[in-house]
DNA sequence: AGCGGAGTTGCATAGTTATTCATTTACCGT
DNA sequence: ACGGTAAATGAATAACTATGCAACTCCGCT
């Protein structure tokens, strides 16, 4: 099982020194995990560790296991949610669309974008009040248009 | 002289995402050290610089030394610079060139490329690590897409 | 000048990690 | 039960990083 082995990795780096992929292969192995190297390539990946002159390390410093760890995991903030809670309106002009925002709204608004990556989208710039979200063309900029409506809509 | 290339590999990895060996080469090239992948190899392990998901970071907490980074830096930073430095990739969409960046890139982008008045360029929005540049005509705007792409590769 | 050692680098290549592709497995809705 | 879909994985291999070695430079000494 993944979830296991994620764990037993965590612990592994955490507690011992991991100088490369196939040390860890063998020491898991040890403890009956038995799984190749291209797996183990994506869980260090999965599990966001980072390689260093001391062997793998954990993600800056948190340790944190089980059940904590899923209590922090709360997704990032959608565009839906940001749009519902800053968006107060979305104009088209030629490949763009001018979204305006509650004062301040505007920076976490172009980041929830970003980070979804819309394939619409070419990037945002974002202001105090006001997003510029840019697209490749006048008719992708009316679709994401008349979605964020649909979003300020509903 | 290698103290002046690790100064410089120390604020290019502090800055800007680095992904592997080869990007940090070109970028250390774009500032006038010309060395080998190999070299690299020795420099990153003499900083002690480790690898994680987000390309490589500065050994836990210590930042670049002010003084010995501003020494590097003389001249007014060219688009080059500043594109090798912070710029990660370049998209024309119709008259306009949406130009994204290392966070906190964007401005110093901007300020370059309003600096050197390049003359498909009419202007330039840069919010947080996006740049949107403004050309007279699509035509320009993949002008401008092709330069900063080569500035990108190189 | 000539010698010898320490330091730095490039080349070639060994060593390590990431990714692609195909396969297997588990779970859904019909 | 049966296709359809998604997750997990291994094998092969591409991509990336480290290293042995030779060449070169720079000093300091004779």
């Amino acid at each position: 099982m993944k979830f296991q082995r994620h764990n037993a990795i965590r612990e592994l780096v955490g507690h011992s020194l991991v100088s490369n992929q196939d040390e860890l292969r063998r020491k898991l192995r040890r403890r009956g995990f038995e799984v190749t190297q291209a797996t183990l390539s994506r869980d260090i990946h999965e599990l966001r560790l980072s390689k260093g002159p001391g062997g793998y390390s954990l993600p800056n410093g948190n340790g944190i296991h089980g059940a904590a760890a899923a209590a922090i995991d709360n997704g990032p903030p959608s565009v839906a949610e940001m749009i519902e809670s800053f968006g107060l309106r979305a104009n088209q002009a030629m490949n763009q669309v001018v979204v305006r925002t509650a004062m301040g709204g505007a920076q976490p608004v172009a980041a929830a974008l970003d980070r979804e990556a819309w394939p619409e989208v070419v990037g945002t710039v974002a202001g105090d009040d006001t997003v510029l979200v840019i697209c490749p063309d006048p008719r992708r900029a009316a679709e994401v248009e008349a979605r964020l409506r649909t979003i300020l809509e509903s």
